[in-house]
RNA sequence: GGGGUUGUGGUGUAGCUUGGUCUAUCAUCUGUGGUUUGGGACCAUAGGACCCCAGUUCAAAUCUGGGCAACCCCA
């Protein structure tokens, strides 16, 4: 076995297998400190992909993309006392002491420098509802289990902060969000999910309500994609943000806060990639087709010939708005081209050589499934686009079915343990104590309930918890998680 | 947080058990020259490594201790 390539199987080491995808494609590499990767030009142009995508959508529901210091006076989070427990642990201080001798915190989120300006900046009803957003690192001092993407010292995110006169504005764009992470994820990414509402042991600390998209990886762990939660009034409260309402009085506001972060590349890299590295949806793929030109030295004219040809084609394609690369190194042979692109998760391969030219033909290749096919050239960049479109549907089907053939449906304590060794998704009955929650985490190894699946939560009539055996209040989704 | 495994050129490795021509193996890689090109081409030639610190010893890639790092399993 060479080692160009991805040398374990996915299904036989999937940890060893992931992390050699993402560095033999040239997504990310390690870098001197522990827990902090690089992203290298083609994992940040996916990124610049997906940032692009959200920005159109955002911008549409009148959010604004603003920047607050990646600094935190240590009192700030103080204010919140929830907040403070939750993210203590992971805090990273700089010891140094500022100009008030207070210490100062590296950003792990940014409620607390940011509603510290809201409350300067929200005087009337009028200045309501008032929607930021910013793109950002975020620093989380995870002690072990680091892995590039997935779990990360420091990270680039989104992080969105609304601000609502009432209840009723508020839970609506929540909601909406929720609903604009789930087409990123799915229209963009290939990755189907599930939309549903958090419990409140796994809330994030100060919140009224979390909601997220959980995606479901290969291997049966479940992958929070997004999350958007109803801060209530409780932040407001906090920070001191009030605003004067049309009764001439002063009120709280209710507020929003969302993000989704490089997680996501790591969800995208497991969900498709395959034996032979890295399978990029579509849609985000810095390149989307590449042109492989198949010349032969000892004949330079009808090298020279294929050559143009295949400019001719990159041409044609740029023009009908894909995002083509032609590969005209002269040193490496057409099939390491075929093996090394492969590896970079190209969508689409076109070769074209004399004997394709003599028909006025090329042959298109698929990443997804290796399919090849003969295409008339006259008709390619149509068939290239339509080709590309069928390789998002054909991912994210095949995500999908994946997904459906691992969810079981469990009654007993027993099952639901039955299944979570055999690294299934169960849908179970509970009684919604946080407890309960600790005890199934301890006894399984790590099980936690990702979520009640939007729209179908209420118990059924007279059902009874999987865990305690009291009345069931919800039902939600068990799963090992990253 | 607990346990385990592993650190050798840019990358993947042999050598370590039993310390000694190790002046460190092989492949890939990088440079140069030439022949090639429809699934990771070949020849010639050059380049490049024992994680760090201390100890044992006549002698350490090899043994001991500590540090650092990576990976895996469990909480």
């Amino acid at each position: 076995m060479n080692e160009i390539g991805i040398t374990v199987k996915k299904e036989d080491d999937m940890p060893e297998w992931y992390s050699q995808v993402v560095l033999k494609s040239g997504m990310a590499d390690y870098s001197a400190v522990k827990g902090c990767a690089v992203i290298r030009p083609l994992g940040y142009a996916i990124w610049q992909n997906i940032m692009d995508f959200f920005n159109e959508r955002i911008s549409l529901m009148g959010v604004e993309n603003a920047y607050f210091p990646m600094f935190i006076p240590e009192s700030f989070f103080h204010r919140e006392a929830q907040h403070v427990d939750g993210f203590a642990p992971e805090v990273a201080w700089v010891e140094q002491k500022s100009d008030t001798n207070e210490r100062i915190a590296v950003r792990p989120t940014s409620e607390a420098i940011m509603y510290d300006s809201y409350a300067k900046w929200i005087r009337s009803h009028r200045d309501l509802p008032l929607r930021i957003n910013q793109w950002c690192n975020i620093v989380r001092w995870e002690v072990s289990d680091v892995k590039i993407f997935l779990r990360s010292r420091e990270f680039l995110w989104q992080e969105g902060h609304c601000v609502y006169a009432t209840e009723e504005e508020c839970q609506k764009e929540v909601l909406d969000i929720l609903e604009e992470y789930r087409r990123l994820v799915e229209e963009l990414l290939a990755i189907p999910v599930i939309k549903g509402e958090k419990s409140e042991h796994e809330r994030f600390p100060g919140a009224k309500r979390t909601y997220t998209i959980e995606s479901f990886m290969p291997d049966g762990k479940a992958l929070q994609a997004g999350t958007s939660h109803n801060l209530g009034q409780g932040f407001a409260k906090a920070f001191n943000i009030t605003f004067q309402g049309t009764d001439e009085k002063d009120h709280h506001p209710w507020q929003s806060s969302w993000g989704f972060s490089t997680r996501l590349l790591g969800a995208m890299v497991m969900q498709h990639s395959d034996d032979k590295g890295l399978v990029l949806p579509p849609r985000v793929a810095p390149t989307q087709a590449v042109i492989i030109p198949i010349t032969i030295k000892k004949k330079p004219e009808l090298s020279e010939q294929v050559l143009t040809k295949a400019k001719e084609l990159e041409k044609q394609l740029k023009d009908a708005g894909v995002r083509v690369k032609l590969d005209d190194r002269e040193e490496y042979s057409p099939g390491f081209k075929y093996s090394d692109w492969e590896l970079k998760g190209v969508p689409i391969r076109i070769e074209v050589g004399p004997r394709d030219i003599e028909n006025n033909q090329c042959i298109l290749a698929k990443r997804n499934d290796g399919e090849k096919s003969t295409v008339n050239l006259d008709s390619l960049s149509e068939k290239v686009k339509e080709t590309l479109e069928q390789i998002h549907q054909e991912l994210f089907d095949k995500a999908k079915k994946q997904i459906d053939e691992k969810t079981v449906q469990v009654k007993t304590y027993d099952e639901l343990k039955k299944a979570m060794e055999e690294r299934k998704i169960a849908i179970a009955h509970h009684c919604g104590d946080p407890e309960s929650e600790d005890v199934i985490k301890a006894e399984l190894g790590g099980v936690t309930t990702r979520c009640r699946p939007m729209g179908e939560d209420q118990a059924d009539e007279g059902a009874v918890c999987v865990h305690t055996g009291k009345p069931a209040k919800y039902k939600v989704i068990f799963s090992k998680n990253y």
